[in-house]
DNA sequence: TGTACATCAGTGAACGCGCGTTCACTGATGTAC
DNA sequence: TGTACATCAGTGAACGCGCGTTCACTGATGTAC
């Protein structure tokens, strides 16, 4: 069940990888349980291998435990897409806004789990926005790009970078409420569509 | 803390009625935590004014509990809805999609804590559509009514309807996650301007 | 009309479990003398 | 070079808690005779 073989514990002075592995643990766990229901001190010490008390040399308790996966979840995203973006020829504007946004639905179809622990712990109503909002505006940026290359946008790049997330997490809300599953290409197609619908 | 005035057991022959107030206890609690993360049988059992081992007279166990509560919940918002499309003029039919969308808008914003029950509690993939896809069908079928009506869509039907809840949840979880409160006005405007953008 | 009994609508104590968290400890490794 | 000691990276047992679930029971109420 459990890895029987014995972990070997980080030399001395590196005891800060530990944290990075409880991490992976942790997201390990939201692939395998498509959710944050087991998502507990123990059962992410079990699946990094260590014991519970170890976890707390790194986090404070459960709360900056679910906190810190959340940020370096979305470090990964975030990374991701900037690669997407990247690897775009420098004069490709509109290609890279796609680029960014399929690498976003990709990650979404791809982690539903990590997905479900995104949109769900944001708190009800805050004073600061969430990490979310980051994407969001890297994808806008990524339209004034679109408009300083020429291209007319219908809407400013901003409303513009919203309304595509809005229609990419509305889309995946009523495909998991219709109980189709939700496809890499289905999504993309959806999305592809709004943002062709944006720049004309 | 808890009530402390004793509650009435049911007459003779109405221990039925005792299924209603565990259902009613568990939406006041909903309402009260935000969200599922205290909906316990015990919990339960405390707002309902019973004993915990009361609950299994009429649920074998706790997923049947919460299984009861989203249809309860469902039945809820579907009259709600057919309500508000009954109450509209029998030849005012582009008025009776907008009245069955804004009452579903309303209740979003208004319950919160049941929101998050009913779109987080499907299961990642089915066979058969859950009941949301209902109430999807219900404002598609007065889609259909405007089209009898004369009105022109630019969509079919079924695909606007789509639209509008797509819509609806896309925004929900923007605003979520941009840490801005949900508010009735913002979400309706937004989703009457999806409504007049497909009729048209 | 009275009374024994069955039934109904629950109660409340008990169980075993996994959880979050704490803390005394262990064993390897670097460092001071 | 040897050795005592401090430090580091954890372990693992223990705690108290709330949970889901079970079950023997209780007390009111209807029913058969």
């Amino acid at each position: 069940m459990a890895e029987t073989s014995q972990r070997t514990r980080n030399p001395r002075g590196q005891g800060d990888r530990l944290r990075l592995e409880i991490l992976e643990g942790a997201a390990r766990l939201l692939s395998e349980l498509g959710g944050e229901e087991g998502l507990t001190i123990r059962g992410v010490a079990r699946a990094a291998g260590i014991s519970p008390g170890a976890v707390y040399q790194h986090f404070t308790d459960k709360s900056a435990l679910v906190k810190g996966l959340i940020e370096y979840e979305y470090e990964q995203i975030s990374r991701a897409m900037a690669e997407a973006g990247g690897s775009c020829p420098q004069d490709a504007a509109l290609e890279r806004v796609r680029a960014q946004v399929r690498t976003y639905c990709q990650y979404v179809v791809d982690h539903p789990g990590h997905y479900r622990l995104l949109i769900n712990h944001q708190p009800l109503t805050t004073p600061r926005a969430g990490p979310m909002i980051d994407l969001v505006t890297r994808v806008a940026t990524a339209f004034e790009g679109c408009q300083r290359a020429g291209v007319r946008l219908r809407l400013p790049a901003r409303r513009a970078a919203v309304l595509v997330f809005t229609a990419a997490h509305g889309r995946v809300a009523l495909w998991h409420a219709s109980g189709e599953p939700v496809t890499a290409e289905a999504l993309l197609d959806f999305v592809d569509e709004v943002v062709w619908l944006v720049t004309e």
